[in-house]
DNA sequence: CATCCAGTATATA
DNA sequence: TATATACTGGATG
């Protein structure tokens, strides 16, 4: 596959932690990422964008505030993982199972796909997850319940985490 | 707590 | 194919 020009609409979602930017394809949800500076602006012309779109983003706006506010979103639109291994789909829906509050480890991860070695591929999967916060990556911790790192920022993790009053221990 | 080694998947050259 | 890397885990000092 070389190259295909897909039509990303990128779309700012406001919250209390600042602006989430969400990625849609024409399959779906395609990436969300963190807040990167203040976000000064908010354009959010929402022009040419599809009805299908601005369905699926109502669905992921509700979805990221209510795991901000340490709950299990209602509703996620399509995710559209196309890029992304075998071993990397199994590997985010078994993060799709962690209910809020509930925490597991890399290892846990790795033996519920059937890879109970696969430990550290696991935290590169979780690394290259494209939809944190919908795929709970933050709900993964190290042995002994430490908090490991966070590629999108060891920051969240903690906030996530103390959002769902999960206890982890300081490495 | 700091270091080192083990075993797996992915990215890049 | 070979090498480096990763949100690890376990053993060791």
């Amino acid at each position: 596959m070389s190259s295909a020009p897909q039509t990303m609409t990128r779309i700012p979602i406001e919250t209390t932690e600042g602006i989430f930017m969400a990625s849609y394809s024409d399959k779906g949800l395609c990436r969300l990422e963190f807040p990167s500076s203040k976000a000064p602006n908010v354009s959010s012309e929402t022009k040419g964008m599809s009805e299908s779109i601005s369905i699926w983003h109502g669905q992921t706006s509700q979805a990221v505030l209510a795991i901000l506010a340490g709950k299990a979103p209602e509703k996620l639109p399509p995710l559209d993982l196309r890029v992304g291994t075998d071993f990397q789909k199994r590997v985010w829906h078994a993060l799709c199972q962690i209910a809020p509050g509930e925490t597991r480890s890399y290892a846990e991860i790795a033996a519920t796909i059937g890879k109970p070695k696969a430990t550290r591929a696991v935290g590169g999967a979780c690394g290259a997850n494209p939809v944190p916060l919908l795929v709970p990556c933050h709900r993964v911790l190290a042995a002994n319940q430490k908090i490991g790192g966070f590629s999108g920022g060891l920051q969240w993790k903690r906030l996530l985490l103390g959002r769902e009053r999960s206890v982890f221990t300081m490495s």
